[in-house]
DNA sequence: CGCCGATTGATACAATGTATCATGTTACGA
DNA sequence: TCGTAACATGATACATTGTATCAATCGGCG
């Protein structure tokens, strides 16, 4: 029997569903059962996926899901603001904070792929002035920072 | 006749062969022909420049470039500190303080595609203050932040 | 010269992402 | 209920980005 684990495994926050319900009231779109579905293997997983990883998710289910009909879910989903794309490793994850308006930092573990959210203040009050400082009106897209996590610290130092 | 443009344009920092050339002695490497071709391709451009954007460039004077061996040069280049991959864009840039040993910060501009590039204290200090709270030790890693320029925005609300 | 490690060339392929166009699906009004 | 227009998907092909492999080559040094 597992210990809960914090917030992203296995559940996707009650914000989201709102939110995504909301912009398509709004916009005409439809929240489908696709959509649906690459929503539900990233909020099954703690790390990021690729597009082709959510694919092969998905095909046992749904024989005819396409790379592009992933990638057409995939931009749905940002566009709401409901997942980030991690560029640094070509991946896609779950949104812990759908209801926050500014761009948060995301930050991974390059050893087990761990990502944590965050939505600290002093970066984005520093970022924001350093785009100031040099006349770019900077994007409020999400921050990516790798290093290492406290446990696989801990597991490295332990040999 | 055209007015000077700040640092990138023509020409690599002098700091930049005298690391490259620190680094061959150091572990028995060399500055070839061809890494010396990649890194002249870069410093002649202000925006970064994809692999086969590169490759491009290089084929006309050697007919025999392929794209693994842009790659090799390129993380040569990268491993010695004075090329930066942009994970945003998938390009790679001349660093333009190859003697600073912490992770700076890169502006890109979404508009025109200019990059400048920033060692900014107080965003080091706030990121690092982050991930010590979330116990992250981060890598020194470059952070990629988007927006608009100044000039593109001017000239984008003059019509 | 002849060796040795570093580098390159050549080729093939893997992984990631898009374009296009025909086909479905759904909400909504006549 | 039916038609229809907008939204969404399926299928296919292809573009872009990045690697693996192995043989050939280069450059310095005994």
């Amino acid at each position: 029997m597992r210990r809960a684990v914090k917030a992203r495994a296995g559940h996707t926050s009650e914000g989201t569903l709102e939110r995504l319900e909301a912009l398509c009231r709004e916009r005409g779109q439809r929240l489908t059962r696709q959509r649906r579905a690459v929503l539900r293997k990233l909020a099954a997983e703690r790390r990021a996926l690729s597009a082709y990883e959510l694919l092969a998710r998905l095909r046992p289910e749904d024989g005819r899901s396409t790379p592009a009909g992933v990638y057409r879910a995939l931009e749905f989903l940002m566009e709401a603001g409901v997942v980030h794309r991690l560029e640094s490793t070509r991946s896609f994850i779950l949104c812990e904070h759908p209801d926050a308006p500014h761009g948060g930092q995301l930050l991974i573990c390059r050893v087990c792929g761990q990502v944590v959210e965050a939505e600290d203040e002093p970066v984005a009050a520093a970022t924001g002035r350093l785009g100031e400082r040099l006349g770019f009106s900077l994007d409020p897209r999400v921050l990516e920072l790798t290093g290492v996590c406290a446990r696989c610290r801990a597991r490295s130092a332990a040999h």
